[in-house]
DNA sequence: TCGAATACTTAGAAACCGGCCT
DNA sequence: AGGCCGGTTTCTAAGTATTCGA
């Protein structure tokens, strides 16, 4: 199969624990793969609909043009590399005629110019195909399709997990859901059917109300108290304001950090009058207690209002939401992410952020700036207010935007990931992904090839290009020292993040990876990498010392010139979804069993989605009831094992009942019992699976890449296919936002 | 000709909420 | 009826990639 063809090159060339010698072979086996794999999709499309058929027609138009375009970058590449690839030969182990290590800021290698950097925006990948069909009856077929899908569906949840109301209220209630579920879908905006935009413009008609502000401060009541070395001290308003930051912190590690302290301290002090400066000097002789006991109690008291009281806040909620949570795009209404401005408060940097604990300000409308369109109606700013701009750009997607303090960056109020202007992006992205596919084996031939390059810096570029691919590691671009915590991503790797180990474990060429990446989290890994790979990472790191970086001359944006050069639209990042989405395809294929029962065919899709996330080293605190929980699960499992013991008991004597004498009566005992049994089966084998998921998640987070990185047309393909419903793997967000996804995947989808 | 600025995606933690159990 | 638990939603920090402008 086609699927068995692509899998098979991917899995050689991940599973880091099969023997090397097979991965050094794979290469010349590949093209021919490839040949092979194009032409059983041009078979396969033998047998899709009309519209699919339309697509790829128009794919392998396209691909003929990008194919064009390769062979000509090949052909001018050649004639750069063609010469040094012959000096390469006898020059292979030469290592002296490549360059000193350079400090990357201080002696910036000059940026190559690539040859013919294919550029104009203009030419940007189009991705829809099928959307300048005409096809009205289509699309209304497509919804009368919907709308009996949606029919379906409720009911089969009330066979799922009946429930203990009467059945009207029941049946009520499913006319509702499917009511507003109807709705829903004749509201939503099918972008996805229509003609994309010149390229550059993001909407043509923006309308909107302008952000949410933060509530104004409220001052804590006169019977609660600061304290400052034991006595009672008052303090002004915005002093206090920020003591209560602080106060509201006070169970959170962060205020056991001393980079967390003593930049709250800094910044506290400029909130202080003269008086409170003189007298406060010293924050451990600050006493924010009865604050931080005042804080929590009005939280419990929020949680404890009355039915009421909740309801009318949440009426209230939803008309902010209403007013000013949407916003008018092109004739639709679209979601904004967004719409309420931070307040102010103590920043938290992840890891060990150098700024925090710094006070966050608060957000005025003389901060805001306003995006939308010339002939709308201009949000209105809060009374007494006005804006510090209003701008009518509509080559961005932004409403408003505003500069943070704390570190002076922008922040943006954006749509929501259901909305158009997301979702043609994230579409647009997995697109790039899929062409990726095409070729990928050509990259690899060409950093493999660069790996004896005598220039350093190809050498460097092809082996962080290996990272890249092989480990789904990030860019890694520069950032400002002591701006941001110490993270890096692959460009900024440094010397003392790698420990190289010629034999290990009965490995060769073993490189051992420990960094914090974003977000300050750990990636640890050793893996065996090819002898070539190796030896130019001994090389790199030749008189050099920690703190040094182990790719000198090279940086993001060279490696991202280069892969425009391989491919267009392919950056670093497209590895990282590729690689994500093959791999879950590949794992959903090898580990789904068509034998098995929905429960197991989702832990199936769980591990797949498993084998994601630790790729790319998606990790999460792990939960702090988690023992607790998984308690809990196997003292359940236990008591549904009594209880089937009891029940096979039963369904024994039944039996011996039915035996001695024949009866009716007895006959629906003995089939009520044996129904009772499976059902008591089912449910511990539920149970148990559910178990083992949980057990494996533990410090995994799925969320991430199902989020971000898993083309939803895989598991829209694969519920399909093993009819499973889609509600088991995607959450009404996921649903929302990949609906552009679940109308147009079918359940041959192959990414 | 860089470093800075800009715009957007990706990330984990925390808050929230609704259903279930006692 | 209330509290707990787990999934969902919200929040905003931290990345990537590209463009801008001194």
């Amino acid at each position: 199969m086609t699927q068995e063809t692509a899998t098979e090159d991917h899995d050689v060339f991940w599973d880091t624990s099969k023997d090397k010698q097979e991965k050094k072979k794979k290469p010349a086996r590949k093209s021919e793969g490839k040949a092979a794999k194009e032409k059983k999709n041009e078979e396969k499309s033998g047998h899709k609909n009309k519209k699919e058929k339309a697509k790829k027609a128009d794919n392998e138009k396209k691909e003929e043009t990008v194919n064009k375009e390769e062979a000509k970058k090949k052909k001018d590449k050649n004639k750069v590399n063609g010469g040094v690839s012959v000096k390469m030969e006898f020059e292979d182990e030469d290592f002296a005629s490549l360059e000193k290590p350079v400090k990357k800021g201080k002696k910036r290698v000059r940026m190559e110019e690539a040859e013919d950097t294919v550029k104009s925006k203009k030419k940007k990948i189009k991705i829809e195909d099928d959307k300048e069909e005409p096809g009205k009856e289509k699309r209304s077929k497509k919804l009368d399709e919907k709308k009996k899908k949606i029919k379906k569906e409720p009911k089969e949840e009330k066979v799922d997990k009946p429930k203990k109301k009467t059945k009207e209220e029941r049946d009520a209630a499913i006319a509702l859901k499917v009511k507003k579920k109807e709705e829903e879908e004749a509201a939503r905006w099918r972008w996805w059917e229509e003609e994309k935009y010149e390229d550059g413009v993001k909407w043509r008609f923006l309308e909107h109300k302008g952000p949410v502000f933060a509530p104004p401060y409220d001052p804590l009541p006169p019977h609660v108290k600061f304290y400052y070395d034991g006595k009672p001290f008052q303090l002004r308003l915005p002093a206090e304001e920020v003591a209560g930051f602080f106060a509201h912190m006070l169970d959170h590690e962060y205020t056991t950090r001393d980079v967390f302290r003593n930049n709250f301290f800094l910044d506290w002090r400029k909130e202080m009058t003269l008086e409170e400066k003189t007298v406060i000097t010293d924050l451990s002789k600050c006493d924010f207690t009865e604050m931080h006991t005042y804080f929590k109690a009005k939280s419990e008291e929020r949680k404890n209002r009355s039915k009421e009281e909740k309801l009318k806040l949440k009426e209230e909620n939803q008309k902010i939401v209403e007013e000013f949570g949407y916003c008018l795009l092109d004739h639709h209404k679209e979601k904004i992410g967004n719409f309420k401005i931070e307040p102010p408060g103590l920043f938290r940097g992840r890891g060990d952020h150098p700024k925090q604990g710094m006070l966050k300000k608060r957000i005025l409308p003389e901060d805001i700036i306003i995006n939308c369109s010339k002939e709308s109606k201009i949000p209105e700013p809060p009374a007494g207010h006005k804006w510090k701009e209003v701008r009518h750009d509509n080559t961005v997607t932004w409403l408003a935007s505003w500069t943070e303090n704390v570190q002076g960056l922008a922040k943006y109020i954006m749509l929501n990931a259901n909305s158009k202007l997301k979702g043609e992006k994230d579409w647009e992205k997995y697109e790039v992904a899929r062409k990726l596919k095409h070729h990928v084996d050509n990259i690899r031939k060409t950093y493999r090839d660069n790996f004896k390059s005598k220039e350093m810096k190809i050498r460097q570029r092809a082996v962080a290009l290996y990272f890249i691919d092989k480990l789904a590691l990030r860019a890694g671009n520069e950032k400002e020292e002591g701006e941001t915590a110490d993270t890096v991503g692959c460009c900024s790797l440094r010397v003392e993040h790698i420990k190289l180990y010629p034999e290990l474990d009965g490995e060769n060429h073993v490189v051992e990876f420990d960094f914090l990446g974003k977000d300050s989290i750990r990636y640890y890994n050793k893996v065996p990498v090819e002898k070539k790979v190796f030896k130019n990472l001994q090389l790199f790191m030749e008189n050099k010392q920690e703190g040094d970086d182990l790719f000198d001359r090279l940086n993001t944006p060279m490696l991202n010139k280069h892969l425009q050069s391989l491919m267009e639209g392919l950056t670093a990042k497209v590895f990282r979804t590729y690689n994500a989405s093959i791999t879950l395809q590949q794992q959903l294929e090898e580990l789904t069993d068509p034998e098995a029962t929905v429960p197991e065919k989702i832990l199936s899709y769980n591990r797949a989605n498993r084998a994601v996330a630790i790729l790319c080293n998606h990790q999460r605190a792990p939960p702090k009831t988690f023992d607790q929980s998984m308690a809990n699960l196997r003292t359940k499992i236990e008591a549904r094992k009594e209880q089937m013991a009891l029940v096979k008991k039963e369904l024994k004597e039944a039996k011996k009942q039915a035996n001695e004498s024949d009866s009716e009566k007895l006959r629906k005992l003995l089939e009520s019992k044996k129904k009772a049994l499976q059902r008591t089966e089912e449910q511990i084998m539920k149970l148990e699976v559910q178990a083992t998921d949980r057990e494996e998640n533990k410090q995994i987070a799925l969320s991430t890449s199902k989020l971000n990185y898993l083309d939803p047309r895989i598991s829209v393909a694969w519920c399909k296919k093993w009819n499973v419903s889609l509600e088991k793997i995607y959450n009404k967000t996921l649903r929302d936002k990949f609906a552009w996804a679940i109308d147009m995947a079918e359940s041959d989808f192959y990414f």
